[in-house]
DNA sequence: TATAAAGGATATAGTAACTATAGAGTCAAG
DNA sequence: CTTGACTCTATAGTTACTATATCCTTTATA
């Protein structure tokens, strides 16, 4: 048995252009089972069928064509079997990889359509939210901008290395007390983290009903945004719990 | 608040290279927040970091770096969210994609295991197996070598552009009656598919104890293997239920 | 304050894995 | 026997970097 397929045909049933057949061939990476020395025609049988549909699969996991080369030079079912097992791997890695990079796109998501929502509202509002994970930390005296920049900065030069970065949410936090007396000192960085660490430094943001203004423009005017919140929290009798978070958000 | 980064220090925290934040800077992808007047030197701030992470997550699901950039030059909460769901979409296909592969490598797998457990004995042997799906295709009078070839080809063909090939596993189909006289006719080919379809050429290999022998080294000889087989069976007094398949098998 | 290492800049060339195009020969159906 | 589909080789172009060389700037240490 050896059904033999034309150039052509074997591009078609792969889904792969003529030309990354004869590339491959110059490669060496598969050879066609013969060619006509007449005219030069290449040749596939089924045993090139085979060996295409593992380069096409380890391609598809990313790896490159030397290594997969290397791969199918000495064929046998103990290196199948080994070369498989590694795929194996790599599809769970890949695969764990998309369901984290799935729940970052509902997280975004999820605060995008809350910010649309009431973006064109302006006012304060309420709003449940999830328990997040949070890393903090101190913001040195005399409490300007720029140590609230550095102490950011810290934060997310020491976040680096680490696989917990949810995203780039994070802000600062000024502490109850001030914010009744209307005196807006940031004395706290955050940074929200995908889930719970050891570290002297996490806290828990708890669940539970928030109190929420957008601020947009320039950031002078903050001011405003926080005497609104603070009307509409004495308006409808709520009373605070906890300190006052201000979220840094960037535009995609 | 605009805490700011050097390049070293954005590379680092990304996991990119130094290079690759110069080359999107040149590509228009990705400016820095400003650029140093007295020594060129690039710097990064949060909003960067945000469109980085962007990028970077774009570049992950294989978009290319182009349609990444016209994403990003209008940035707007609509757009952001127009992205992510698609993104959404592509990360399900991706999902799916290697779900299909991870069933693959497992078939395979047990194939290979199955062939390096038994290969050695050399003899027949029984083994319980799983039920297939399948499409058969009837192979032309005088039954040769030939007419098997062509119909094997065919049956590739036509399966061809759906997307339920299983892997090239395939092979051709001797009537039991045939068999039991000695007779080695092919009849039919079949390719195991990896669903049911209805198409009047499925059929289902059903599951249940087959007699199986391995036959490796020149097909002239697969006479002998039937013969084995056949003696096997008629010593342990077993009934054969069905027709005979030959599965068609190439070393990765 | 001098100096060396670390980090920054530009510019150019090279790489992987194709893709596109040109120019010419081959095959198969009507 | 022509026409159109298919094949060949060869070369250039593309994408997204990566490597290398050469030089300038900043910063930590002697």
């Amino acid at each position: 048995m050896k059904s033999i397929f034309t150039i052509g045909e074997t591009a078609k049933i792969h889904h792969i252009s003529k030309q990354t057949l004869i590339f491959y061939d110059k490669k060496g990476l598969l050879k066609p089972a013969f060619i006509d020395t007449e005219n030069g025609y290449r040749y596939y049988s089924l045993e090139e069928f085979a060996a295409l549909d593992v380069i096409l699969f380890l391609k598809f996991l990313g790896l490159p064509l030397k290594k997969t080369n290397s791969y199918l030079t000495d064929r046998s079912a103990e290196k199948s079997i080994e070369v498989l097992k590694k795929q194996k791997q790599i599809v769970e890695r890949n695969m764990s990889k998309l369901k984290a990079v799935r729940a970052k796109i509902n997280s975004s998501l999820s605060v995008y359509e809350d910010y649309k929502d009431w973006a064109d509202k302006k006012g304060p509002f309420i709003k449940k939210r999830k328990a997040q994970h949070a890393l903090w930390l101190a913001i040195e005296p005399p409490y300007g901008d720029e140590q609230v920049d550095l102490s950011l900065k810290r934060l997310v030069l020491f976040v680096e290395q680490e696989d917990y970065l949810a995203d780039y949410s994070m802000g600062s936090i000024i502490k109850q007390e001030d914010f009744l007396s209307g005196s807006l000192k940031y004395t706290k960085t955050f940074i929200i983290i995908n889930k719970a660490v050891s570290n002297e430094n996490y806290f828990k943001l708890p669940s539970g009903t928030y109190a929420t203004i957008y601020h947009r423009g320039p950031y002078e005017n903050i001011g405003t945004s926080y005497a609104k919140l603070l009307d509409f929290i004495n308006a409808k009798g709520y009373t605070i719990d906890g300190d006052i978070k201000e979220y840094l958000m960037c535009m995609l």
